[in-house]
DNA sequence: TTGTACGCGTTATCAC
DNA sequence: GTGATAACGCGTACAA
């Protein structure tokens, strides 16, 4: 592994001008930048990360922290900020918190050593008091995470919209009993707390009142889909259309309804939430709500990107709208 | 940003005796030890990783490279791979190649400048001549790829055997007349050779000729799935079934073959391959051939953590089994 | 058992 | 325009 200073002897010139080369840096003569690059080429020098941290120089390193990469929202989001930050000439090094606090704090940590430049968190384990030390290291962006603190700059989706026009669609094709999951506890305040609000508000609207006994709270997998189904299934009165918060769960109710000779959507409507591509796949095609994964990963990395060039640019909170995909699942 | 002279201050010590607390070495008082510890405490100090790898020290972290990581097989890869990594204490961190060369390269120079201990490349888009050098400065697994060099650890699933027992199944249906999707070239030797091989062997073994017409090459999505289809409803002669490849391209077969009102298996039988989460929410269910892919993962992070503990460990080659899941397409 | 001093590879400062 | 040189934070040989 040659260094600076190999190509320095090679060329028969200094170190520094090997360096003011490398950082394209002006005023080299002509003949001079040649040696050095033919150099180079010759060695195959590359140069060292570490040493140019070290130096506290930027490394044009972006990190990502995703709770679990299999999750298809997460790939198509991390896949989406790759690609921007690669157009930006970042690299982006991906993180995965599997929810786990400490391992968020470990990869915080290297914002803290200059390992990258600034992180795009995608979901938060820790309370912001103890992330928020952090962003005196660089920037910190949120991206599809919302919190109640000012200055932190947020790229999410209009969640509440999204429930809104879901529960809309199922009112407007004339149910009036339907069924809500979500991933948290039907809180005021909470996780998914702006999609009960639009699932709230559409009801409101329609002059529907809610049953409690209709609400699932933290659902999140195909498994619990399918008991949730179960759970419908054995009570008196039944909804007939449910709104899922996710795909996976609606593959579950769908699953589960088959299973048991229920017709989708004659006897019970299913609307999911993502639009992953499992939703075409399945029997009756899903109608979801449409998340801009890759305007939200593109808007997350111009944000951070703009944050770590000048310092005090403005604070920015980019809400981006969802859209309603109506198939046979309604 | 604390550094380790602070800690050293703060604690009336050296820094070398802080250095020493920090990395576990024998002989230390226990009464400076934990003054050590105290103040490292107190300051929130973390060690720096760059002027550690600059140092030349082993940097516990582990580098994977991935094509494109929204396909499900390499982020349900990717995570194992992590989850194995983990519990060894090493850190991960995730490339995709987005299967460009250059991409390749550079991150494997990763491995050049110390950034990484090892790297596990699950996709390989240079030659190997071009990649082999890299191997001095670390150790490199191949995990689900396979080279006929001799000198490079691979851990893969044994593909020939996937194939055979794929088409074998559809034969033992009574089926004759079986078509092939490969993502290749269906070339003696190139990509997916193995599988081609299992496939040839089963229908050789049950005396069936191959039809050229029934081979699709170059094949990958969903909407490769559905052109292939529409191809096979336009022949004179139409297979009675057909293995994919994967479950992504069973899934347009599928949706196509509803879309014309044929039924699934009647009218045409369908193989997937990876058993990903989809293939049970399609319907009908998809019978596939099941990868084991945290066992992969593990075993490639198992084999590279070997390889860089002891220099000269054997370097080993690893086949997996893989598995028929008979469902309902076929 | 502890401390001193050097070097890892790079870039910025200063002097020429 | 170019070249010495110090400094970034850390770990280790050597000395004590």
């Amino acid at each position: 592994m040659p260094t600076i200073s190999d190509v320095a002897k090679l060329s028969g010139l200094s170190k520094a001008t090997v360096s003011r080369v490398i950082n394209n840096h002006p005023y080299i003569a002509k003949e001079k930048r040649e040696r050095v690059e033919k150099a180079m080429k010759e060695l195959g020098y590359v140069p060292n990360p570490s040493a140019r941290r070290l130096r506290g120089s930027l490394t044009s390193t972006i990190g990502v922290i995703v709770p679990r990469i299999v999750n298809p929202f997460f790939s198509y989001l991390v896949n989406a900020i790759e690609q921007a930050a690669f157009k930006n000439n970042y690299q982006v090094l991906i993180f995965q918190s599997n929810e786990n606090k400490d391992k968020e704090i470990y990869f915080l940590n290297l914002l803290k050593n200059r390992q990258v430049d600034g992180i795009v968190m995608t979901s938060i384990e820790n309370d912001w008091d103890v992330i928020e030390p952090y962003t005196q290291y660089g920037p910190i962006v949120l991206c599809n995470e919302y919190l109640n603190k000012s200055n932190v700059p947020m790229v999410r989706l209009d969640q509440v919209k999204g429930a809104y026009i879901g529960t809309k669609h199922l009112i407007d094709k004339g149910h009036t009993k339907i069924a809500y999951c979500t991933g948290g506890l039907f809180a005021e305040d909470g996780k998914d707390k702006d999609r009960n609000k639009g699932y709230q508000q559409a009801l409101e609207e329609a002059g529907l009142t809610l049953n409690p006994n209709w609400i699932f709270i933290n659902k999140h997998t195909t498994e619990d889909g399918k008991k949730v189904m179960k759970q419908m299934m054995a009570m008196n009165d039944k909804p007939t259309a449910i709104f899922t918060g996710s795909d996976e769960i609606a593959a579950g109710v769908i699953i589960e309804a088959k299973e048991h000779g229920l017709k989708v959507p004659e006897d019970i409507a299913v609307i999911g939430f993502d639009d992953q591509p499992a939703a075409e796949m399945m029997e009756p095609k899903l109608t979801t709500i449409r998340q801009p994964i890759n305007d939200l990963g593109e808007k997350s990395v111009e944000q951070l990107i703009s944050l770590m060039n000048h310092k005090e640019a403005a604070v920015e909170n980019v809400e981006l709208p969802v859209e309603l995909l109506v198939r046979d699942s309604t």
